[in-house]
DNA sequence: TCCGACTCATACGTCATGGTATGAATTCTG
DNA sequence: CAGAATTCATACCATGACGTATGAGTCGGA
């Protein structure tokens, strides 16, 4: 019932028995007293005597030595406390660092979104939160989004922000909408079709189009319009990043479904047209609904809903439209903290 | 029941909570796979399951979650598991000193002697041991007989070899003798008893006398020498080198009791004559007979012993005199090993 | 798509570890 | 010098942990 086997190292054999003795022998390092370290631990006095006589057992010569009425260590006490306050150092800046990596004040918090989005909300959503708490740290990456929802359900992310959220369907990841943004055909001024007021789904059924590659939830979108106008699109370029689109756009090569530009664009260059009826994306906020958050992650998801309106003017609020909560009812933001 | 108060640094006691799991955290973040950690260990999988589940709960956020049919490490479980490592590799550099320290072929022996033991015997002595055992370290410290003795009894000295070996009265400290050495009086070639074959101790009455200072042993001899005439010895210097001795006899400033010059002195300078009856001094080894030795202590302790005879050929051997041993009897070199 | 292999978590019974009470040894004090 | 106080070790008993058996969930293959 004694197991030991572990390492090649015997070392790490005996190092893996004296473990649970750390605090311990740093105690008794530190007193030189057995009494006193037990009333340091806050155990009773005899566990520190026998836990001590089995630890010298396990190093195979005792490790301390009666010395009058008290006891001192022996050199080989000397050696193995000494390296227990040292292993219980390193023990503690780990403990220090998890502690900082979940703390909702300073916790890490891997944020990834969409390209677009690194323009102004996920600035100020980083700004806005920081500003509550000074030392929170974050990472940020930017994909597409069928990479980002895959990494956050892989574990590498912990919160993404991608339009449109997933599915209710999927029981790992969780969502909730956070604001819409318009879709708006982004057209060359010379194209046919810059003059109009609205534009149809239909009417792009001829068109060169320039989008994203796969994988982008803009390219979902724009293939998801077309199939639903009954044609095919004529996909003539695709990129990575939305301004290469727009770039593409501009120099004549096609039109494209894009959110409307921000600074307006010069309308002697490009013209944004939008559909009829109009097309909006949903940016929604996912997370992992089986696994518990960390208190950082949790506390910096609760502020991004909450403050998300405020500190995004340039998106829409949500409006009537966009379905029922897609946020699965058992893991409503709320109330997960039971137990 | 669930003690944990203990240093002011409250890192340091999850810390402390942690230390139990040590070799389990290093076995997950090398193996990435509970089964296969647990086999590593060799404890059952159950057992890892849980007091990863528990070690989680101390630090505040799970250390794995589920990924797949497997599980994988959380930012905190790596950074733990980490330090885990860590703290491991440093347990072991101190396990593996604390082995090499009781080691019989590597371990160190502090071994305390009079100045004048220093010349051949304790050189031949350490040379002679560590033919046998090359690794073997030795930590020398000189000084006079009650100072080593004190020493000794504190802990400080694992050995030491003085003159004489302290009564068997005490308990605490076991002995045996090892060599003979004939105190012969010392004075200057112009000395009116230069000239004589032996001196008695009385004839010492009216001289002045050079002599080491209270606490070395050729002191206490001289002394109870004296005492034992009856006459209490007039000392005209005190030193703490058999050497200053010498040289204050020479010099003329009164005739001292020493062991034999090793060169025989110049006869124009310094005259030996013996004591009638002849005076010797009994060179014994000590150590602690209370605790336990460490079996690089023993293994030298025996060897010396043993060997002492062979390696001191300019000592006398031990003779029909000096007593029955002075070992007691439950601790005789050879049969302390029981148990 | 269904089955099988595999991995991790949970349930229950046993045993080792820890807590309480007490004893042996030593030092300090009157 | 003797009693008292202190300190560490041992004995007994209860609680919590471990080991065995089993279940829930997931991935590869037919």
């Amino acid at each position: 019932m004694t197991y030991e086997s572990d390492s090649a190292d015997p070392h790490e054999r005996v190092a893996a028995r004296l473990a649970p003795g750390l605090a311990l022998l740093a105690a008794i390092r530190e007193t030189q007293h057995v009494t006193r370290a037990a009333e340091l631990l806050g155990v009773p006095q005899p566990t520190v005597s026998r836990r001590l006589a089995a630890l010298g057992e396990t190093v195979g010569t005792p490790l301390v030595v009666p010395d009058g009425r008290g006891v001192r260590l022996t050199r080989a006490g000397h050696l193995v406390a000494d390296a227990a306050a040292r292993a219980l150092t390193v023990l503690a800046a780990g403990a220090r660092e998890a502690h900082e990596e979940i703390d909702p004040e300073s916790g890490r918090v891997v944020l990834g979104f969409l390209h677009l989005l690194g323009r102004s909300l996920v600035p100020s959503l980083v700004r806005g939160y920081r500003e509550r708490n000074p030392r929170a740290r974050f990472t940020l990456v930017q994909g597409a989004r069928d990479e980002m929802l895959h990494r956050l359900a892989a574990g590498e992310l912990d919160l993404v922000l991608v339009a449109p959220p997933p599915p209710p369907g999927d029981p790992a990841l969780a969502a909730a909408p956070l604001a819409r943004q318009e879709l708006v055909v982004t057209l060359p001024a010379s194209h046919p079709l810059a003059g109009r007021a609205t534009i149809a789904a239909a009417e792009l059924a001829g068109e060169d189009l320039v989008t994203l590659e796969r994988g982008y939830g803009l390219r979902q979108i724009t293939d998801e319009l077309c199939a639903a106008a009954g044609f095919r699109p004529r996909i003539a370029f695709e990129g990575q990043e939305t301004e290469t689109i727009r770039g593409l756009v501009t120099a004549g090569l096609g039109v494209a479904l894009l959110p409307r530009s921000s600074p307006p664009p010069d309308p002697a260059l490009v013209a944004e047209i939008p559909m009829s009826p109009p097309v909006f994306r949903t940016i929604g906020l996912c997370w992992r609904a089986a696994e518990r958050l960390t208190p950082a992650v949790r506390a910096c998801r609760d502020f991004i809903l909450a403050e998300s309106p405020d500190l995004a003017p340039e998106f829409l609020p949500l409006g009537p439209r966009p379905s029922p909560a897609l946020v699965p009812d058992g893991m409503a933001p709320d109330e997960e903290d039971e137990k």
